[in-house]
DNA sequence: TGCCATGATTGCGG
DNA sequence: CCGCAATCATGGCA
């Protein structure tokens, strides 16, 4: 699309190559017609020989001449009739054609990068790190290293969103110089050749889609090291740190003695995570290999039990009846049997 | 360094 | 959605 619009530019600058050849040729500015019948009958490559000819002829005063027969041209008194005469024609026919394709929609993906970039308070406002909280809650820490941790991921965040505040600093002031250079240039040109206000319009179009493509690209990278940071914090989630003695002495003190019923319900969930600065979740994970873990060891040891009482009823047959499992925990038998039988365990439903 | 303890995650069933 | 069971991955100790 660009390449299109810069070959009209191109042509539009052939065009003015022409008269500026005449310029330089010396010929009659009046009489370009036999300039052109010459051109289109002739032998094409003796035309080129002659013009590259003339133009290592050119020195300092022939510039100087072609400068004032410049001047003369502009200050002819036909030249601002024809020179509107120019544009008018000009505008009904590239600039026509040219300018059909020119508004092409916003794209979507464009528009992700941007609604990620601002959820991450990356774009936008500062705003006191609030996905660096969730992330932090999310990997389910204590508070002591959630904190920790959270201050960690809001540098790291804080330098992506100063990196990408500078570059794009960095790139609107580029394209703004380099906006004013082409509409300085264009202005320039346009007292020799025909140059419309919307052409310069249309240019400067190019130019901020030019430079809005580097954004995109910046706000992709951004993206890409936002995601990284993001995952390296949510691989942490692994990371455990074992609860304080506190915290499973409390934890440890509502299992056994509820052992009968070992499920607290949300209220005590809650409670038992205040009391261990932990999260509710937390405590419901404790709960469940606790719960496991204890059936488990019950199962182990009646599981030994049972060989030995096996072993024992076999030698000794006239004491089976205190064959009964010695070892095992009486406190266990309740959890073992409801577990088991699977009556209580949704007792607190 | 290996092993066990332990918190977290995942998949499944009800 | 909750709990169970299996599993992962790390902490901590001998």
């Amino acid at each position: 699309m660009t390449e299109q619009a810069f070959g009209d530019k191109r042509r539009a600058g052939g065009d003015n190559g022409v008269t500026g050849h005449n310029g330089l040729t010396g010929e009659d500015v009046g009489a370009p017609d036999d300039n052109r019948k010459h051109n289109n009958h002739c032998q094409p490559l003796q035309d080129m020989g002659e013009i590259l000819q003339q133009i290592m002829a050119i020195t300092d005063e022939s510039l100087d001449e072609a400068q004032a027969r410049k001047h003369a041209l502009n200050c002819h008194r036909m030249k601002p009739a024809l020179f509107s005469v120019l544009c008018e024609i000009k505008e009904k026919t590239a600039l026509s054609i040219q300018g059909v394709q020119q508004e092409d929609p916003v794209d979507p993906q464009i528009m992700r990068l941007d609604t990620m970039l601002l959820a991450e308070g990356v774009a936008g406002p500062e705003k006191g790190g609030a996905s660096a909280a969730a992330v932090a809650a999310a990997a389910g820490g204590t508070p002591d290293d959630g904190s920790l941790e959270h201050a960690d991921y809001k540098e790291k965040l804080g330098q992506i969103r100063q990196i990408y505040h500078a570059e794009l600093d960095k790139y609107e002031q580029a394209c703004n110089e380099f906006t004013n250079h082409v509409i300085n240039l264009l202005r320039e040109q346009s007292r020799t050749r025909p140059v419309s206000p919307k052409e310069i319009e249309r240019m400067v179009s190019i130019i901020h889609r030019k430079f809005g493509a580097i954004q995109t690209q910046l706000k992709q990278s951004t993206c890409e090291a936002v995601m990284i940071l993001r995952s390296r914090f949510l691989d942490a989630r692994r990371k455990r740190r074992n609860f304080s003695k506190q915290a499973t002495e409390i934890l440890n003190e509502y299992f056994y003695s509820h052992l009968a019923n070992p499920y607290p319900n949300e209220e005590v969930k809650e409670e038992l995570a205040k009391k261990c600065s932990i999260t509710v979740a937390q405590v419901a994970n404790w709960f469940g290999n606790k719960r496991i873990r204890y059936k488990k060891s019950i199962a182990k040891f009646q599981e030994e039990a049972n060989v030995y009482a096996m072993k024992t009823a076999a030698s000794v047959s006239s004491l089976s009846s205190q064959a009964n499992s010695p070892a095992t925990p009486n406190t266990g038998m309740h959890l073992l049997i409801h577990t088991h039988t699977g009556d209580l365990c949704r007792q607190n439903k």
